[in-house]
DNA sequence: ATGCCTGAAGGGTTCAGA
């Protein structure tokens, strides 16, 4: 089973890329982010595109921004939108959607940006976290989070921490809410896969940031213990970042095997390599 | 001039993103 997440930055504009991008990689479920429709236009857009390739869709979505869905095709129960006791700002957002698909909880999320640390904003993506906590510990472990995290959870997560400080997506109350979150149990499993690579999912599109790889790794594929167990391989597909009308974010990708009928043993986390980094370069700055 | 890109809304410019 081959699940995904793609914050794809307007699905109307992504059209040209999404489809192609469905068929060559053929992800079982796909985690969406930033889709920017509302659902009766999502379901208009791309609804006969995605039952032809055998795709149910749980969308929960809004006009101009946010949005995100889930499509499946291997079944697409119990539909969740929003995030229980959740915070709005002032009004509810559509930040998250769940749905079981194949025996797993699967989670599709858009967290705040959070703009300014400090800011009425950042508590709000804090608020927002907290909640999202608390869904995910009522939850079963058979789950999978997978999003836009807007949080970068370690300085290997970006390009350059001198060139983020007093910035969002690394501020110590963000990584301390995001840890709170794994600390439910949940495997980061692109990290676990590569412990010291450079892997980034997010590249600003200005100033030529993706083509020198300065970019930042905030969409995440978080999994319970069960389906951490099944991981067979965690990728970022930058392949998608790349050629024309791209998304800033590219996807990530997991495969997993066939769950297992009994016991499957511990999680045994990969062996560990020096971390190796490029020279440090600044993020575009005002004048 | 955080807006060197991009997207959306609502008009011909502003706001949001990370």
């Amino acid at each position: 089973m081959r699940v995904a997440t793609w914050n794809v930055n307007s699905l109307k504009q992504r059209m040209p890329r999404l489809l192609p991008w469905l068929d060559q990689r053929r992800p079982d479920v796909v985690c969406l982010q930033e889709t920017k429709l509302a659902d009766d236009a999502l379901a208009e857009l791309l609804g006969d595109a995605l039952a032809e390739r055998g795709y149910e869709v749980a969308a929960h979505g809004e006009a101009a921004w946010n949005g995100v869905a889930i499509l499946s095709r291997v079944g697409l129960e119990d539909v969740e939108t929003g995030i229980a006791n959740g915070p709005g700002f002032p009004h509810p957002e559509a930040r998250a959607v769940a749905a079981t698909c194949d025996g797993i909880r699967v989670h599709s999320v858009y967290v705040p940006n959070g703009r300014v640390p400090d800011s009425d904003h950042y508590d709000y993506k804090l608020a927002w976290l907290a909640a999202l906590r608390e869904v995910l510990a009522a939850g079963p472990d058979a789950a999978i989070v997978c999003g836009d995290m807007n949080i970068a959870p370690t300085d290997d997560d970006v390009f350059d921490p001198d060139a983020y400080i007093g910035q969002t997506h690394v501020t110590p109350r963000e990584r301390e809410a995001l840890a709170e979150i794994q600390a439910l149990g949940l495997h980061d499993v692109v990290r676990e896969r590569w412990p010291n690579e450079r892997v980034f999912s997010y590249w600003d599109y200005r100033a030529g940031m993706f083509h020198q790889d300065l970019g930042m790794r905030i969409d995440l594929i978080l999994a319970g213990d069960p389906v951490a167990a099944r991981v067979r391989a965690a990728w970022i597909d930058r392949h998608a970042r790349k050629g024309t009308g791209p998304s800033d974010h590219a996807p990530v990708i997991v495969d997993l095997d066939e769950a297992p009928d009994g016991d499957i043993g511990p999680v045994v986390p990969p062996p560990s390599n020096p971390v190796t980094k490029r020279g440090a370069k600044k993020l575009p700055q005002a004048r």
